[in-house]
DNA sequence: AACAAGAGCAACCGCGTATGC
DNA sequence: TGCATACGCGGTTGCTCTTGT
């Protein structure tokens, strides 16, 4: 990248990728840039970002420009607090794929791998930390998948039967979230989010049935499972939304929130006798066990504790 | 009220891959 | 086929805001 900061010794980015010499601008975009970057993509469109700089008058890298509009410009990205449903599913498909972060994205409409990256790092790497235990420890992934995960499912029902006595209302769901709780649905023990429809850019319907266990999540080594538990989409849902459904025929590909989780949580014989520091846990400041404050990482109670 | 520490997030960087000539 | 260019991803950095002292 040949910016402002120092020079490309990249084998494959060569200068042209970033060699606009000159006094190229870095750091934090203003409004003025933003509001150029947006109108010339409105007239002429994304891609050929270092022609789209240029075109667009601006001192950036066709890179940083992407970066702009991807992460933060584009019309469908969502902002506000990663929902319980996204957490969830974040989990489970990191669990599943790793640090692959545009490909959790995907499944995560309106959300940016940045964004995700940034939550796992700031949320999950934090619990991890609280637990004195590596991110991609056995142990971790198991607290996760038997602790964590059902414990939102928990708290999707919860938020599920809540809405149950005012369907129209939301769950889990910041002011600009788009979802909202079928009244078709609500009550059949199934929560179901609706999708987003933002600019096409759409995955159907997404589901949360009660019949999640660690056994079937994907975590587990024969994780294919995860991918042959997808239900069909609803059309109804879609033609209620009036999108289009996303009918995507890649084997990797997953309705977002598609996963089973079960109301019946039970821990594997001997599992918590596996070396979980519960007492690290409790010990820090019981910011693991009882939250820190943000509601969305409140994942303990003292039942839990006992239960434990 | 002032300062320090930590958390959260936007942006940057380097690299691998895809595409076009 | 090889090179140049463009794109996209994952990791990292650094700024800003919040919280604690």
């Amino acid at each position: 990248m040949m910016d402002v900061k120092g020079s490309s010794n990249s084998s494959s980015t060569t200068q042209s990728d970033e060699e606009m010499t000159g006094d190229l601008r870095r750091g934090p975009w203003t409004v003025e840039e933003d509001f150029n970057l947006i109108n010339y993509i409105a007239t002429h469109g994304e891609g050929r970002w270092n022609s789209l700089a240029r075109g667009a008058g601006l001192k950036r890298t066709g890179k940083s420009c992407r970066l702009r509009w991807l992460n933060y410009l584009r019309p469908d990205v969502r902002r506000g607090n990663i929902t319980l449903e996204e957490q969830l599913m974040i989990l489970e498909l990191h669990s599943r794929w790793g640090n692959r972060w545009s490909k959790i994205a995907q499944h995560l409409p309106g959300r940016t791998d940045n964004e995700i990256k940034n939550y796992w790092r700031t949320r999950v790497q934090k619990h991890a930390k609280q637990l004195k235990c590596d991110v991609n420890s056995k142990q971790f992934k198991d607290t996760m998948r038997y602790l964590w995960m059902p414990r939102l499912v928990e708290r999707i029902q919860a938020a599920a039967s809540a809405t149950s006595a005012s369907p129209a209302a939301t769950v889990s769901a910041p002011a600009t979230d788009h979802r909202s709780v079928s009244n078709s649905d609500v009550g059949t023990g199934n929560l179901v989010m609706a999708p987003h429809g933002v600019n096409g850019n759409d995955f159907g319907v997404s589901q949360f049935t009660q019949s999640y266990t660690p056994e079937n999540s994907s975590t587990v080594a024969s994780s294919d499972s995860f991918a042959a538990q997808v239900s069909p989409v609803s059309d109804l849902t879609a033609d209620y939304n009036n999108i289009p459904v996303n009918r995507n025929t890649n084997p990797d590909y997953i309705q977002p929130g598609q996963v089973s989780y079960s109301e019946s949580m039970i821990s594997p014989p001997g599992f918590f006798n596996h070396g979980l520091d519960f007492q690290a846990m409790e010990h820090s400041n019981n910011q693991w066990l009882m939250g820190s404050g943000d509601t969305s990482d409140n994942m303990w109670n003292l039942e839990d504790i006992w239960f434990i």
